[in-house]
DNA sequence: TCAATATAGTTGACATGTCAACTATATTGA
DNA sequence: TCAATATAGTTGACATGTCAACTATATTGA
């Protein structure tokens, strides 16, 4: 082996390298399903993770929001600016805190959720289909697991 | 239970929703490098992703870049455009297509991706701290035939 | 009490990512 | 040969995501 061949020829396994890995596979789920979602229901996948969180906790304020789906307070005030336009959700001030705003589903809303519910479900559904259930539980379980680690690597 | 309680009250259980834990983890990991990078090597995650590529594949084209990475041509051609700039790649004209423009990291670029890879390394090992070795394999595994899933997905 | 500090949400600026229309060149097949 | 088609790369428009500065209100502690 030469002196040049030993010399720098650091690199990236991009085959391995799962910050690619998980990038690449998010984009394209992203976008995959924000083209889709805003085709047949009017609405990107911003406002969909909005809705679905509305589902699970009713009566919630943004800065809940924001924590549980993890993006900036500046991405959920316009989600939630937009879907209040499309009357999808109802605000109303809380008597507690006059800061806060508690967002609900609307009636239209729960319904766009529940359509919107299944096309995501069957998304997944594809997706997952490749790896047997054990390796669906050792999935998520290890992505939660990275979840929880982003702190360290941010930090 | 009621009847209220039976009916429509399908949700997402968003602890174990695969795209939602991809997306949030995507985001985090992707705006902490580009936050870090751009302030420490003056790059942005995309420019680093190409440089990263170049590093394994030299004198590669703009095309072969879009589908070794995953993204847009548009995104690669203003990436390419700012390594340009900043003189971290050299641009030659193909004798065999006068289409196609190949690139090669400049000496600058190879020094630059060589800092930035100690850190980019140190970032994934921080990441993967939290998983065994066998998990580790394990999960590069799955991300793999969860990225070869993608066209079912969206198609 | 009230100044200092913290928290909720909004807004403008900008980075990242995708789409579609475009120009230029290469390839295919009647 | 040359019209039809395919491919490489660029550009403008716009969706998604983050940051920092801002207003308004609540909480803390001397």
């Amino acid at each position: 082996m030469s002196e040049q061949n030993r010399n720098k020829n650091k690199q990236l396994d991009l085959e391995r390298y799962v910050p690619a890995l998980i990038t690449y596979l998010a984009n394209k789920l992203s976008s995959g399903a924000s083209q889709h979602y805003r085709n047949e229901f009017g609405v990107g996948v911003v406002e969909w993770r909005v809705m679905a969180l509305l589902a699970v906790e009713p009566a919630i304020t943004a800065n809940r929001v924001c924590k549980v789906i993890g993006l900036d307070k500046a991405a959920v005030s316009r989600a939630i600016k937009s879907l209040d336009s499309a009357a999808l959700i109802t605000l109303e001030k809380s008597d507690k805190d006059a800061r806060q705003i508690l967002i609900n589903l609307s009636a239209a809303g729960r319904e766009k959720h529940d359509a919107i519910l299944d096309v995501a479900l069957a998304r997944e559904a594809r997706l997952l289909d490749v790896l047997s259930v054990d390796e669906r539980e050792q999935l998520i379980v290890m992505l939660q697991k990275l979840n929880e680690q982003i702190p360290k690597v941010n930090g």
